[in-house]
Order: C-alpha cells, then sequence, then structure tokens
DNA sequence: TGCTAATAGTTAGCATAGCTAATGATAAAC
DNA sequence: GTTTATCATTAGCTATGCTAACTATTAGCA
C-alpha cells in the first residue's frame, strides 16, 4: 500500500475515534464503571501486574492521572493495592474478585452498544476488522507480547 | 462472518479507542486545538450547516456540551455563529478562513502521530484499515450521505 | 559509611469536557 | 391568543487530563 493511500485512512481514523469514545461511555454510565476505570482494570487484569509508571505508559496518560484512578478503584474495592517485594517504593495492583465481575459487567454493556452501532457493516468490512483490529491493539501496546517485552 | 467471531473483534476494538484518543490527544496539545474542538470544527467544515441540535447528535454529546465547545471555537475566532434565517431561534455556524487554517494543521499533526504509532502494521492490516475505517465512518454517520439524510 | 542522584508514587491545583436540570426565546398547534 | 413544543444557553456537578512540587525509597559512588 502507499503512503498516500494510507493517509486518507487516517484522516478518516482519528476522526471516528473521539465519537466512538463518547458511544462507548454511553454504555459505561449503565454499567457503572467509568472508561478510564474499566481501561486501567482490564489493563491489569489481561495484562497482568506492572509497576503504576508502566500502567501509565501504556495507558498514554500521566504516573498522577493514573495514580487517581487507581485510588478510586481501590476505593470502591474493584483493585488491591499493596507494596511491591523487592522495591518498597513500588504499588502493586491486582483486580479483586469484584473488579473482575465489574469488567464483566462493563464489557457487555460495551459489546452490546458496538455491536448495535455496527449492524450497518458489510461482511467485508466486518472481516477487515476483524484484520485490523487486532493489530491495533499490538501496535498500541495493548496485548501480551512474549514475556519481559515490557521490561526496561 | 459468525457473530461470535465478530464478539471477540468488539472487545479488542473497544479496549483501543480510549488509548488511540490520549495518543491523539498529545498531538492536539501541540497543535493548539482540544480533541473536542477539532471535532466539531471538521464536522461542520466537511458536512455543512447543520442546528446546534443536530450537531450535538452526530458528536454523540449532549446540546449543553455542544453550545460550550463551541462558544470557545467562537470566541478564538475558528467559527461564526450567526441566527439562521428561517428560524430565529437556531444558530448557523460557518468555519472561518482560521478555522480551516486551524483543521488543517491539527489534522496533519494527528495524522503525523498515527503514522508513527501505526508504522508496525502489516500490510494486510493496513489493507483491512482501509476498508474498515470508512465502514466505521458510515455508520457512525461521520461521512456525508445522500441529500436529506439528515433531515427529521 | 554517608552523601548525592535517580526513581516510584502521591498531592495540589488548574483546565476541559461530559452530564442533568432549569431558563429564555421563538415557533407551532389549536 | 393561549398553550405546547423546540432551540439554545446558563448553572452546577463530576471525572479526567495535565504540570509542578513533594515524600519515600533505591542506587551510585567517593
Amino acid at each position: 500500500m502507499t503512503k498516500a493511500s494510507l493517509s486518507r485512512t487516517l484522516q478518516l481514523l482519528h476522526r471516528i475515534v473521539l465519537p466512538l469514545d463518547r458511544l462507548l461511555q454511553t454504555a459505561d454510565r449503565e454499567s457503572g464503571c467509568t472508561a478510564a476505570q474499566l481501561s486501567i482494570l482490564a489493563g491489569v487484569h489481561y495484562l497482568g501486574r506492572t509497576t503504576l509508571n508502566r500502567l501509565a505508559a501504556r495507558e498514554r496518560i500521566s504516573a498522577p492521572t493514573a495514580s487517581r484512578i487507581v485510588e478510586g478503584l481501590v476505593r470502591e474495592g474493584l483493585l488491591s493495592r499493596g507494596v511491591e517485594a523487592g522495591d518498597r517504593r513500588a504499588v502493586r495492583l491486582e483486580v479483586t474478585k469484584a473488579g473482575v465481575r465489574a469488567i464483566e459487567v462493563a464489557c457487555a454493556a460495551r459489546e452490546k452498544v458496538l455491536d448495535e452501532a455496527l449492524k450497518d457493516l458489510t461482511e467485508d468490512e466486518r472481516a477487515a476488522l476483524k484484520v485490523a483490529v487486532p493489530g491495533l491493539n499490538r501496535t498500541l501496546g495493548l496485548v501480551p507480547e512474549q514475556a519481559g517485552s515490557e521490561a526496561p
């Protein structure tokens, strides 16, 4: 594919991100978890424990913002925060049972809303989505890779 | 495609929306336009004049939120707001020349960031993106359709 | 050992952007 | 002509993004 033809796609891509985000927020209001909370919760759950700084980097937010959202999740009992064994500065985050249930509820609500919004996609577009979306997850660092890939 | 296999894709899709949004916000901080401002500016520019209520619906935000963002854009001289001819309750929004320049600068910054972030996509994934993204734009109502399609 | 520098996380304070509820102004209905 | 509906705005709340400044711990090194 030429660079120019991808350019047109990127123009369209960046335009849908915000409306998609707002669409998902409507689902989140029903589920009780905010988008930022769910993202962190799912990140910790599916990608495993990391330091708060690495979590922030992966989420593409600042450390203070990550700290505040984590604080809320801990207060709601969805995340447990302890001290890391080897480094007493670092925190050890873990999703609680209630957190797992919250993820399931919120993801189901999101999936329902997305499914409804995307029901008019053609078969070709659905097939293309199935190829493109895992690629985006990979390039954005949101899927687990080989062990140690996130290590310094 | 089966419903189940799309489901897995939707799970991955909703997970990337927020990180993508935050990625784009880094570009927006450089360009001076916020994501919400740019979305409205581009919407008015590419989809033409509508009422504020319809603009809000298309952006999937409430009317008060749209009103506030529009207010900021008008204050910065990127959007002009007048009274609609046929209905003196409604507003008539138009992108100014400065607004068009702002769109160009902001979109270029976003495209650059996206291009960098997605440089590790495979050829197949790029090709798939090229098919899927216009479909998403269409189902989310972000591309112009036949005349009158947005009428009540 | 003890001083300095680097790192992990938090606190404080600010701006933007979502929302609902309530208000004002105009248009439509009857 | 009065009532009802619609378009937009104002007011006030919460959540989430940021930077700057702070504390606590670890690492480096004389």
